[in-house]
DNA sequence: AATCTGACGGGCA
DNA sequence: GTGCCCGCCAGAT
């Protein structure tokens, strides 16, 4: 597939980003960089980031960590610890704004989730 | 129109 | 493990 450069594509990459992210089991977590590899855009980790800076209510954003396990994105959350809170609810243990065990709890959309 | 930034990732020293 | 650089694309100024 070409570049696709019309509004069309991104608006439809959004959708699919937050479709993907309300599929995160609970208890679970994934990456920016696996959502965008899911969707066929190998360097879209950042354009998933900007995604879930609009998330609609429903999205899971605080499952989303960058490929190290660290909440990066926990500063966009108010308060900025609740997206700590939110992972340990759910028994996600985090440490120093680091996922542990993060290859565990890691969600892989293109292998968990069939196309 | 040009430039900088960003909730990123991978490679290399 | 840590740090730096580059690529990637859409917004903001």
């Amino acid at each position: 597939m070409a570049r696709i450069k019309n509004r069309h594509f991104t608006d439809n990459f959004f959708q699919n980003v937050y479709e993907v992210a309300k599929l995160i089991p609970k208890g679970r977590v994934t990456s920016y960089g696996a959502i965008a590899n899911y969707l066929g855009v190998r360097s879209g980790a950042r354009m998933v980031g900007w995604a879930m800076h609009g998330c609609p209510r429903g999205v899971p954003a605080h499952r989303v960590v960058n490929s190290a396990g660290l909440l990066t994105g926990k500063h966009h959350f108010k308060p900025p610890v609740s997206m700590q809170k939110a992972l340990e609810r759910e028994g996600i243990k985090v440490k120093n704004d680091r996922v542990v065990d993060f290859d565990k709890v890691f969600w892989d959309p293109s292998r968990e989730l069939l196309p």
